[in-house]
DNA sequence: TATGACTATAAGAAAAATCTGATAATATTC
DNA sequence: GAATATTATCAGATTTTTCTTATAGTCATA
């Protein structure tokens, strides 16, 4: 079937009018031009879509059919249009998002917050490791990451947008709870429980106890693959852990684990938003991106702060 | 949206390949023309519809978008060819059909009958088992399906044409393949070999013997996924096995196969002729569906019958 | 870094689609 | 039968579409 949009359209406003001359009045055409267009889908078809009775019109029973599926594919057109519509202005859209498990409750926050002024939107989010969002972004996998300082090496874009403080955490009743202005050196009897090798945290924690010469956790054994499970470890007494304020609020609130008030601590990182270099973000996570960089400090208080 | 259909169709064989140089060879076209269409079509929805990471291509929203649209329009477009095939040369056309391998015999035999009087149609059956028909006609990938009694709740239109009586196999030397009426209950020591979870057949077993208060095959492990490894793992003493009654010709005359003579059995289902609803036939498919409907009972003896 | 695989772009030729104006044909209506 | 309204047909001009060739750019990888 080698028919044109356009002889559809011809076609389906001479079905409506039963009328040739009425449809190229509708159509800002001659008389001709409108004959022609139908007589074109006829030889495509080859069949004849309208009978004449007199001076009548009718559509034939091959015209009925032409005109349902005329209709049915402007309809789609129509549709289709309107959904692009909504794709380009950015009120429509599908966002793709990555974070760390870390970042999980904020992200929650600012997609809440972003959500009322655009309701309509769809999100799919990805909670990974460093090392799975650094994946995500190398395959194209999702529009925008949250995460700690991307590495320099990698072709990627990033914006600080937030403060990420973490803080030494222990069991409420841990000897050092009590204590104020702890020296990082006496840190070095404790136990530590600490996330898996590829997780940011575990990079800057090491980073900085690399600063201060010696390495926690080696030995201990006790690597947890998410940041619950170090909470809940550190809850039941089995050592001490070092996570991301942000992530602390239920529990501190419950009474369930105590921050440590160490000296130098809270180690000071930021959130940064990730995109691929080049990329071309869709509106709607231009959007989002704009919108956390430029209000994400108002719409998500760090809880707590320093 | 002046969007051409060539653009629609060279844009889906991009999309379906992610690739312009293999959309190219399909289409027989060089690649820059292929590039050109796809350029086009985004300059007139104003959207990028295709990423480029590296040396691959990926979809954008919008492209996503685009292609579903494109694929809708054009199946209406080759059902509306295929509607008004009908139309045009009465017998021409194309029929798509479905049907579970169980049925596949059958089928033969009613479309053999309905080619004597309507010689030049060409047909496709696709064999596949309940779970694949199902998808079959919600995708809108056939005309017809032949089916065991469709579920309630999905939109279709069926109509009975035909009984499809099960019944119980043995080989022949089996124990029970010379007893008379004998007792559903004592089946219950009997390994069966039975369908995969997803069948028809297996379907209609379970319920049979729910009713009857136990499970057969549990635990025996023969799941076998076609019809025919039913009948041979039979045949080879393994079980028995349940089966529709007009599978069995060539293995009865051959005295390979027997059938059990258990009371309330053969447990009688029936052939359905399927559609999804508000489907519009074309003139073929819907005159191979009043044909089986009206005729089929003739056309094949139901061998044996019960 | 050279090569191969892939896509983008540009220029020009060929094909087709589209439209108009003039005119013919047909059927109603007065 | 004349006037009117409507569609069909034709020739020709214009525009648009479509495609190819040639060439350049980009990335991955050997």
């Amino acid at each position: 079937m080698n028919v044109t949009l356009r002889q559809l359209k011809v076609f389906e406003a001479v079905a409506r009018h039963l009328s040739f001359t009425r449809a190229a009045e509708e159509l800002f055409l001659t008389q001709p031009a409108v004959s022609m267009q139908v007589k074109q889908l006829e030889q495509h078809i080859e069949l004849p879509l309208f009978e004449q009775v007199g001076k009548k019109v009718s559509l034939t029973e091959a015209g009925r059919e032409m005109q349902f599926y005329s209709r049915a594919i402007m309809q789609l057109l129509d549709e289709a249009d309107d959904v692009l519509d909504g794709l380009r202005g950015g009120e429509r859209g599908h966002l793709a998002l990555a974070v760390p498990s870390t970042a999980n409750q904020m992200t929650m926050h600012l997609l809440a917050a972003f959500r009322q002024r655009n309701p309509t939107f769809t999100f799919s989010i990805d909670i990974t490791n460093r090392e799975g969002l650094l994946r995500r972004l190398d395959l194209n996998e999702c529009d925008l990451v949250i995460m700690g300082k991307p590495p320099e090496d990698a072709a990627l874009e990033s914006v600080v947008f937030m403060d990420n403080p973490l803080v030494v955490i222990a069991a409420p009743d841990h000897p050092l709870a009590s204590r104020k202005r702890i020296d990082p050196a006496s840190l070095k009897q404790e136990t530590f429980v600490i996330r898996e090798p590829g997780s940011g945290t575990r990079i800057a924690m090491e980073r900085f106890f690399a600063e201060h010469g010696w390495r926690p956790g080696q030995g201990s054994g006790m690597e947890m693959a998410s940041n619950e499970a170090i909470k809940q470890a550190v809850e039941a007494g089995l050592g001490l852990g070092i996570v991301s304020r942000h992530t602390l609020d239920v529990e501190l609130a419950a009474g369930r684990l105590a921050v440590l008030d160490v000296k130098s601590f809270p180690i000071l990182r930021h959130w940064y938003m990730v995109q691929r270099q080049g990329k071309r973000l869709s509106a709607i996570a231009a959007r989002f991106r704009d919108f956390v960089i430029g209000e994400a400090a108002q719409v998500w208080q760090i809880p707590g702060g320093t």
